[in-house]
RNA sequence: GUGGAUGUAGCUCAGCUGGUUAGAGCACUGGAUUGUGGAUCCAGGUGUCGGGGGUUCGAAUCCCCUCAUCCACCCCA
């Protein structure tokens, strides 16, 4: 008989435990931080009619879309983001969820694109948005969730960067380029890549731009200063144009915003020339980007959205909100340096050599689970030196060594793995003196505890 | 989707323009050590040389196809 091959698709992965544990710590902590601001949890199916999920972005998603005829003869398309079922989502239950609606959504996302390090085919989306307010409050709320997102995932240096479309926008109108944003703005955003000569270059070919004008929109994403002089030079270079002046006073409002809640300036920074690809963004605008790691990409992004959910429902739904990029977060941090390796979600393995006692080993890890412990019971009488062995590579914290002498005179060794110290502890009464002898050594090595 | 590079042990990698019976360092298993881990020593699995087909007396090596990974374009998280 032969056997088939176990493999999976390109762009497709499994995760083994010590992947999956950083993996789960992330996304608990991201929900930590979204729920600390308000937003709810919702989910949305995977699989949604094609119609719902077709020419929402650009061309380019619709050919990244992974679509087919289900059983029953429909047109189905897995989501390729978390942004347009929440549109649909929003559209179908407005009315049951009253506004401002604040929500966060932690989901697998599938685009059937080329892979690359940080780049799959199937990844996890952390989105949060909120729906249903124009108020700038909602702009400078956003920023600071991904602030302290990245803290509390454990980077120190990292920079938010943020545009508004309606500043880009308003130049363009001003230039006469405004039915040609698309291709200009695309232009722009690869201003950092590419640098400006070959921006300039692709403007005029791409986007049918004069020389000139390719140089002025240039000039904008030049300007250099602190955010107030750089605000400052715009309200000149935007004279006259009501879009470009709301584009700057928003800017003018969320950087201050942000300051005003504590967040340093370098952290926070003004950038003209991000755009974004994604076509339904229409004011602020948010890129992430690692200080270590650049160019991995942006890890977390969004911005605003002015009419998201307009073509499922009449009534008018603006919205701002971001999405943290976990799988490719995870590439980083991998990259980094970050990832602890750990093989094991317990921290205590009682060791089992006794046989004749097991009995006691099973009542032991009871009362220390009851103790709010993660307990793990060796399952085979080996020697101890492998036990140990098995604990230290797995990442145990602790140890428990318990053989016929112990038992006898009702007590347990307690070790801690790290020191190697072994000290004897009483087990009566309920073996809470050995409980109490583990969370002192888990929590000399716990810094600050984590509130939940 | 287009173009380029790569694929040898669990991992990081040698292997000459076809030629005896395939390698190194860590990781793995057992023993020296029937109750105290990371060390040392010995013994050893370390292998469809990504997969399939072709050329050849003979293919890890050459050719074709395929799969996967990485890089660039594109796009984006």
């Amino acid at each position: 008989m032969s056997l088939i091959t176990p493999r999976t698709l390109k762009g497709f992965r499994d995760y083994v435990p010590s992947s999956m544990m950083p993996r789960e710590r992330l996304i608990e902590t991201a929900k930590r931080v979204y729920r600390s601001y308000g937003f709810s949890p919702i989910d949305t199916p995977a699989l949604e009619y094609l119609e719902v999920l077709q020419g929402k972005g650009s061309d380019e998603t619709d050919r990244q879309l992974y679509q087919f005829v289900d059983h029953g003869g429909r047109a189905v398309g897995l989501r390729f983001d978390l942004t347009v079922p929440l549109a649909r989502f929003v559209a179908q239950h407005a009315s049951e969820l009253g506004m401002p609606f604040k929500r966060y959504h932690v989901a697998t996302v599938w685009r059937g694109e080329n892979t690359q390090r940080g780049r799959y085919r199937e990844f996890m989306q952390c989105d949060f948005d909120t729906i249903g307010t124009q108020s700038v409050v909602a702009d400078i709320e956003t920023a600071l969730v991904i602030h302290d997102l990245m803290l509390a995932i454990g980077f120190d240096q990292f920079t938010i960067c943020v545009n508004n479309r309606l500043v880009l926008n308003g130049l363009l109108e001003k230039l006469g380029l405004a039915a040609q944003a698309t291709a200009i703005l695309r232009a722009l955003d690869k201003l950092a890549k590419i640098g400006a000569e070959n921006v300039l270059e692709e403007m005029q070919q791409q986007a049918q731009a004069t020389r000139a004008q390719a140089q002025q929109v240039l000039q904008l994403a030049a300007l250099r200063g602190t955010a107030d002089e750089v605000l400052q030079q715009l309200d000149t270079i935007l004279a006259g144009s009501a879009n470009g002046a709301a584009g700057a006073e928003s800017l003018r409002q969320v950087l201050s915003g942000v300051r005003a809640a504590g967040v340093p300036d370098t952290r926070v920074k003004l950038d003209l020339s991000i755009a974004r690809g994604l076509d339904y963004y229409t004011g602020t605008i948010f890129e992430t980007y690692l200080g270590p790691l650049p160019t991995i990409g942006s890890v977390c992004s969004g911005g605003r959205y002015d009419n998201l959910a307009g073509l499922f429902t009449k009534q008018h739904l603006p919205g701002i909100g971001a999405s943290l990029g976990l799988d490719r977060l995870l590439a980083a941090m991998e990259e980094l340096g970050m990832v602890e390796k750990v093989a094991t979600p317990a921290s205590v393995l009682l060791t089992y050599f006794a046989p004749d006692h097991l009995p006691a080993y099973l009542q032991l890890a009871a009362q220390l689970r009851a103790a709010g412990l993660r307990v793990e019971l060796y399952p085979e009488a080996k020697r101890l030196g492998q036990q140990l062995k098995y604990a230290d590579q797995r990442g145990f914290r602790v140890a428990l060594v318990a053989g016929d002498d112990e038992w006898a005179r009702r007590t347990c060794q307690v070790k801690d793995l790290r020191t190697g110290e072994s000290q004897e502890v009483n087990l009566d009464p309920d073996a809470e003196p050995v409980a109490q002898a583990i969370h002192a050594i888990l929590s000399s090595d716990l810094p600050a505890p984590e509130e939940h």
